[in-house]
DNA sequence: GATATTTATATCGTATACGATAAATGGCAA
DNA sequence: TTGCCATTTATCGTATACGATATAAATATC
């Protein structure tokens, strides 16, 4: 939990904020008003405004012209081709990663699939699909460059929303067994079938998703940050 | 440098700034006031403030905190990091690019490559420059994917930096040999080689800069101040 | 009774104001 | 002269204030 006597800083209100809507925490649509925000935080809204608009350069926040700023809620198109992108820039990614991985790195991305069994073990879906997408970002990072990292961590966070608005009921958007075959092929050194079975997995990913019905809940925001404290 | 007629839109400063930087009409290190270019503008800083925190968020313009900001003199280390990022992701795109070439979109980055020619051949250095980072962008279009075109403009923009603080004197920096070569290796549709083509060509640019010199500063005294002689 | 129009309210976007902090200036001592 | 400290100045970051706009409500009209 987090202090209230000191206002905290803009980092850490970004944080908060981006972590709520890629946990899902904050469904796509919700409205994210600035006033309101303020008073969560104990900030006034001269400091949420700032968040906002990084938050909508990065997609997962748009901006309606003197309406306010609301969760994005990607479209179809852009979904397909947030995926595509994906395919693109991870595929450079494992590549880089199949030519250099050293064993500690597989040994933690192994931990990773682990701990997303473990997840889905105990009907955790929350915890589980942070850890997929945390699996991807840990993938970037073998590559030991952290603009590329930086890079798909954005498109996760976007594929996040992605999950959250097609998602069937009761599926899982990465299935486990494709992690574990992007791990083993980037243990074998075989850079071509770790790239093939990258665009593979992304692909199967898209495969799962329900581009046509829309399940749309609204939640409150005292909610997603109840974890902050009670008194405000 | 612009008329302030009748207040131009956030968009329309962003555009400005950003290409006053990425052109080198704006030298790294460079402050940029907020009162300043509000004046130059004809707007409040109130709405400068906001474009020098999204060029932040894009590395190419840092703010010190109760200090202001400055166009980014990005280090040796982040040189580095920024070109390995490229490779990266430059080997995804142009491996798409090498299986999905229109005969259109070829013939468009051989017209881009012959325009830089031509800058080249009237030593107009500032547009050639230009379209070298055209090309790339030019490369990312073909992919079809808008998202992978804005990750490669925001790279080559960062590099365009680098290229203002760490270029020898009279060398380019992408020879235009490499780009045909690119080129011709998507048209031949061998993807293998237009991913090895590319890393050649990424890594040759690094090797036609003067990384291991002096640090940033002293570099720029010291050419600032070359015409009074060596030694002193 | 339903629709259109007017009024009211809430929230946004921008400008202005003000306290806080760092650089610049000037004076003083060595 | 050179180095150091106090004061001044300038600029930043945040809060507040205010006009503008969209939504909601209420009234009028058909």
């Amino acid at each position: 939990m987090t202090q209230k006597t000191d206002s905290m800083t803009d980092a850490e209100i970004y944080r908060e904020v981006f972590d709520a809507i890629v946990d899902g925490r904050l469904a796509p649509g919700e409205k994210l008003g600035q006033d309101e925000l303020g008073k969560v935080f104990g900030v006034s809204k001269s400091r949420i405004r700032p968040i906002l608009h990084r938050l909508t350069d990065q997609k997962i926040v748009v901006i309606e012209p003197m309406r306010g700023a609301f969760v994005a809620r990607p479209s179809v198109e852009e979904a397909r081709e947030v995926n595509t992108a994906r395919q693109i820039i991870e595929e450079g990614v494992i590549r880089r990663a199949a030519r250099s991985a050293a064993p500690k790195q597989i040994k933690i991305l192994r931990e990773i699939v682990a701990a997303e069994q473990a997840a889905r073990n105990r009907h955790d879906s929350g915890q589980a699909h942070r850890l997929t997408g945390e699996f991807h970002c840990e993938l970037a990072k073998v590559t030991g460059n952290d603009v590329v990292m930086e890079m798909v961590r954005e498109l996760v966070s976007r594929d996040s929303l992605v999950v959250a608005l097609y998602q069937r009921p009761g599926s899982s958007a990465c299935s486990l067994h494709g992690h574990t075959q992007l791990i083993d092929r980037i243990a074998e050194g075989d850079e071509d079938a770790a790239a093939h079975a990258m665009r593979h997995h992304l692909k199967e990913v898209m495969e799962t998703l329900d581009l046509d019905g829309k399940s749309n809940k609204s939640r409150s925001l005292i909610n997603a940050f109840a974890h902050l404290g009670d008194d405000r």
